[in-house]
DNA sequence: AAGCGTTATATTTGTATGGAAACAACGCCA
DNA sequence: TGGCGTTGTTTCCATACAAATATAACGCTT
């Protein structure tokens, strides 16, 4: 059997986590739902951590990441802004070429 | 304040972990202490988890990477084998290439 | 005005992780 | 042969993390 590499990357400001693999899986999830607790639900996440990993982006996002609101005609919902979105593709952009690197990288590892 | 990007990259066999950055470290340490409960204590790490993660390296490489003994002249001792050595040097080399790539991607995120 | 489906928040409960300590086994050495 | 400094292993406890539950607040809708 022959080893793989495997990687995580996420985005820090001020040592706060501000955007990770699992926030992006949230995010996308919020974009497709409508409203968090819709999301959370979709991807096995409980409301509670969901919320809180939410509550984290916003406080650390140089713009607006997701705009919710409480009450009103559904109750309220929760939805991706433009700058939401733009992230989101450029991290899995760096994500992907991140593995292909790693990918390239292999041999080094299997044929020592 | 601008953004950050940080990574953390690990070497798998069949859903094992089977080397990372702690592990990297406490085989450095490994190397030049001689001993594994010295090399736990000079990283400020429990001999328990220290024997752990050496446990589960052993176990899921491909050849040995450290030899232990018990008993004898100094009481015993762990020494890195050159399989190890050149295990460690990929690593370092493959993570540098791994932060170097995602420094020049940094422009990417914070020019949104 | 009551009901609905949300967001937002607090409280409790359960679980997994990690550290501390204790101890057996081992083999050289004096 | 007893002491020493290791590795190897178990047990217990504390702490942090995660899950489940409960509830308030909100504002449209009917």
């Amino acid at each position: 059997m022959n080893y793989k590499i495997k990687s995580r990357i996420w985005i820090e400001t001020d040592d706060n986590v501000f955007l990770g693999e699992g926030r992006v899986r949230l995010l996308k999830a919020i974009d497709t739902k409508g409203s968090l607790s819709k999301a959370a639900k979709s991807i096995g996440m409980s409301y509670k951590k969901a919320w809180t990993l939410l509550d984290a982006v916003n406080k650390s996002a140089k713009k607006p990441v997701v705009i919710t609101s409480v009450g009103g005609k559904n109750g309220g919902g929760a939805t991706l802004t433009p700058y939401g979105k733009s992230l989101i593709s450029a991290f899995e952009t760096i994500n992907k070429g991140c593995w292909t690197y790693l990918d390239k990288q292999l041999d080094q590892i299997n044929n020592i």
